[in-house]
RNA sequence: GCCGAGGUGGCGGAAUUGGUAGACGCCCGGGACUUAAGAUCCCGUGUCUUUCGAGACGUGCGGGUUCGAUUCCCGCCCUCGGCACCA
């Protein structure tokens, strides 16, 4: 027997399966197909060991899917727009294109290593025209349907570098890039309008796919749909009328202030000039601090009194209107109705200030208790000092009652408010997708049309320059004629957010030659339903949410037919390095997937990825557990010598064995419970390994089970042994299809029966008071006879000690599991 | 603060329509083989007590329901991930 070195088999079958084609997927042929997508990863350059957690797991359900007759596609891809590539052509002076092809092509080599079924064939790069020009094709159907437009949003803004920063590259209030302190400033972008949609992406108590609840309750909450009312204020001596949003409208009758939001339009006109320095210097104050101080840094609530006043439309009742930073412009109607008798924070800011406090909700209907404390302070209970409405529970009775009346008296108006904000897909960087829009001097804003496209990105550009997008220093591309009226225009110079790439590349793998389309039709019928969509939690709110966003989308433009485009989701975990801490190169802690591969071998790896715990865990890398699995192949590899073609050894004990294995793997697997999967192949080589002889059916069998998560070494020892199941026991010539289809990988799943499994014997523990004494082995046609069972239990030694003087109040008997005896002592 | 996930040996973890807690692997200890080391194979391994038969305790903490609770209920503590002072 040769030694199993991995560096010598592992190649090899690469490259043979390669050649072989033994992946390559029809797209044509939908039968019995299987769509499994992994979120494809951005070209760093490097394929770190998350990458290998992230795609060679679910390979081992690819290949099972593969080996049980699925036409399984598995694509891959890379995201490969974005600012990484545009850093390292301002740090090191290379071309974001060139960074960014040659790292591709690095990674590409290092997937090959893993040994997975990738089909490469239909690879999505989209930093390509032919890929991005369907984003510009989105984003112009989303125009005409007035669904992307331009509009105004306050923004990280850095005054040195004159750019919007994402809240990730502002580091402690500064810019990541010259430590300028980032100010909030209002500035045009583009948005989609992803609101329209916040109802459909409103997940159902049951949707129809199968979603980790965690990430329904995520984009639910996000979305923050909230059912109010908007109430009408009208300031006092003054035309002017606030409106306030609330989701407690039963509490109108305990507003004893109005606070509006430091943008709010009217607090110039509302403050009397005895306010006027106070307010001022509070706005100016605002304005300094970041949307990050105004909300998580500041505790404690700030306000100032503007000197007017407003009017409650229910009782009459004349409230100070202040200005506080805690109320935001954005959200609502940015005004807020203070009820401190019934709101925490409201109280909190009426204490400081010293507003009056009124009960509206009360323990009991004659309730009329101070409110002196937080511990006070009641949401919910019975409504009291509100004239017609007192002794109502709230919030089940009265919150309707009030808004029906208050609808009736036109005080105010029910209104469904979302937390979701517009997409602003805007960047001022130059790798990305152009935004197809033409500046014309006459005619305004034009959409390129769309036979124009793809707006190619130009190559030559200053990257980094000082306050104007990179886009705006190549002349030649800005400046074009207008395709309306042939007159001077200039283009857009913002490209577009790379969450718009990863919002339908999944559609793209379909066909990614065919340029007149999106996607074959045909193929976005027939495959388009994505079986299996493994990724990372942290897209909860980004990616997830957007891509369902785009598939609805499309779905009433007629591109498709569905409403939600994966059957079911899996989150993976992350793989920390060998000290706990997140792998990261200043840390040094960063395990390197291809030397691991040099030492152990990808099956190794493989299997180690799929054993070190549930496939949602966050787990450091343990190299001692590399040694358990690496030990494990190795055991595989020497069990060939125990290889005997004589089948008739197998003892039922074997056969039940062998069938329990089958189905315990086959169920882990489709369950994504790798890890249980694994132990029941090492129990089952525990097993083998302690028999003479390992009959053929059972080393076949053990050979395909593993095959998925070890498809190298697996396919070695097959070639091996293959002629040995080639022959049928009466010695008849091989079989055609076994000749055909030589590799391993192309073979059947093993199948289980259900009769093999079936126990003759049976453990049954016997409790006294719920304590285990003894276990007893009965057979299989003793199972339903307590009695028998009983006394059995009753002669044994060890049980007679403990009922000995005591009598048996109860008996309890669990068939084949538990008989449990209940005696008082 | 809110939302979500979780807390089981020295370590990663297994077992939940309530039924022998600790599968499988790592580490560690002992033995075989070897001149030796390594590799490999076999045995042991939750804690404490023990007359070596066994006994008590044990799944974050405190209660409860039950013949029986890691699993169900009530009240806490801690860790991780996410976030929006959301009216």
């Amino acid at each position: 027997m040769k030694k199993y070195i991995p560096s010598q088999i592992e190649p090899k079958w690469q490259k043979r399966w390669e050649e072989d084609k033994l992946y390559a997927v029809d797209l044509d042929k939908p039968k019995k197909k299987y769509y499994l997508l992994v979120e494809f990863t951005y070209p760093s350059g490097d394929l770190h060991i998350g990458h290998w957690f992230a795609f060679a797991v679910p390979d081992v359900l690819g290949r099972m899917k593969r080996m049980q007759g699925y036409n399984v596609f598995f694509p891959n891809g890379f995201d490969a727009f974005g600012l990484p590539a545009e850093n390292a052509a301002i740090q090191r002076g290379v071309h974001p294109k060139d960074w960014t092809i040659s790292n591709i092509e690095n990674m590409r080599k290092q997937f090959t290593l893993m040994g997975a079924i990738h089909d490469w064939n239909n690879q999505v790069i989209t930093c390509l025209p032919d890929y991005y020009k369907w984003n510009q094709w989105i984003f112009l159907k989303m125009l005409k349907k007035g669904l992307a437009y331009k509009g105004k949003a306050l923004a990280n803004w850095c005054p040195s570098c004159q750019t919007v920063l994402a809240n990730e590259n502002v580091e402690a209030g500064k810019c990541w890039r010259c430590a300028t302190v980032v100010v909030q400033k209002e500035v045009e972008q583009w948005f989609l309008k992803i609101t329209e949609y916040a109802d459909r992406l409103l997940w159902s108590e049951k949707p129809d796919v199968d979603w980790p609840k965690p990430i329904r309750e995520g984009q639910n909450n996000w979305i923050g749909k909230s059912e109010g009312m908007d109430i009408t204020f009208q300031v006092d001596g003054s035309k002017d009328r606030i409106v306030t949003y609330t989701v407690f409208p039963e509490t109108i009758f305990g507003v004893t202030y109005m606070v509006l939001a430091p943008e709010h339009t009217l607090v110039e006109n509302l403050t009397t000039k005895d306010n006027k320095n106070l307010v001022k210097n509070y706005i100016k104050k605002t304005k300094s601090k970041s949307e990050l101080e105004r909300t998580s840094l500041e505790k404690e609530k700030t306000g100032v009194f503007t000197g007017s006043y407003c009017i409650n439309p229910v009782n009459g009742k004349k409230v100070p209107i202040w200005v506080a930073d805690y109320v935001i412009g954005t959200y609502g109607t940015g005004a807020v109705m203070g009820v401190p008798g019934s709101d925490h924070r409201d109280f909190e800011f009426a204490q400081k200030y010293d507003l009056e406090i009124i009960r509206v909700i009360g323990k009991s209907a004659d309730d009329d208790s101070p409110v002196k404390n937080q511990s006070d302070v009641l949401e919910e209970g019975i409504i009291v000092n509100s004239a017609q409405f007192n002794g109502l529970t709230t919030p089940e009775q009265a919150r309707d009652r009030i808004k029906d009346w208050m609808e009736e008296k036109g005080y105010g108006k029910r209104k469904v408010q979302y937390h979701l904000h517009d997409w602003s897909i805007s960047r001022q960087r130059y790798w990305g997708t152009p935004i197809p829009i033409i500046y014309c001097d006459n005619c305004g804003t034009v959409p390129v049309p769309e036979k124009d496209l793809p707006v190619e990105l130009p190559y030559q550009v200053d990257y980094a320059p000082k306050g104007k997008p990179p886009l705006a220093t190549a002349d030649d591309w800005v400046n074009v004629k207008c395709p309306n009226c042939g007159g001077k225009a200039k283009r857009e110079v913002e490209t577009m957010d790379t969450f718009v790439d990863s919002s339908w590349y999944f559609l793209r793998y379909l066909d990614n030659q065919n340029e007149g389309e999106i996607a074959k039709d045909k193929r976005l019928t027939d495959w388009i339903m994505v079986d299996i969509y493994f990724g990372g939690a942290e897209h909860t709110l980004g990616h997830t949410l957007y891509s369902r966003f785009f598939v609805k989308f499309l779905k009433d433009i007629g591109i498709l037919k569905l409403e939600e485009y994966a059957k079911k989701r899996v989150h993976h975990g992350v793989i920390l390095g060998p000290d706990g801490a997140r792998m990261s190169k200043s840390r040094g802690n960063v395990v390197n997937p291809d030397a691991q591969v040099k030492e152990f071998g990808a099956d190794t790896v493989r299997l180690y990825l799929c054993f070190i715990g549930p496939y949602d865990i966050v787990a450091p890398w343990n190299p001692g557990g590399m040694h358990g699995v690496y030990h494990f192949l190795q055991r595989v590899w020497g069990l060939q010598e125990k290889l005997t073609i004589n089948d008739e050894r197998l003892t039922m004990n074997d056969l039940r064995m062998m069938h329990k294995i089958i189905k315990k793997v086959t169920e882990d697997i489709e369950n994504i419970k790798f890890n249980t999967a694994v132990a029941a192949l090492m129990e089952w080589l525990n097993y083998l390994s302690g028999k003479e002889k390992v009959g053929r059916e059972e080393y076949k069998t053990l050979l395909l089970l593993l095959a998925p998560f070890a498809p190298h070494i697996t396919e070695e020892l097959w070639q091996l042994v293959r002629d040995l199941f080639t022959v049928s026991s009466n010695n008849d010539e091989p079989t055609n299809q076994l000749t055909n289809n030589w590799s391993i990988h192309q073979q059947s799943w093993p199948q289980f029966d259900k009769k093999l499994l079936e126990e003759e014997e049976f453990t049954v523990v016997v409790q006294i008071n719920g304590k285990v004494r003894d276990n007893l082995m009965i057979q299989k046609d003793m199972i339903n006879r307590k009695k028998a069972v009983e006394n059995l239990a009753k002669q044994s030694p060890k049980v007679q000690k403990f009922l000995q003087g005591n009598t048996v109040k109860k008996t309890i008997y669990i068939p084949g599991k538990i008989i449990s005896f209940v005696i008082s002592n």
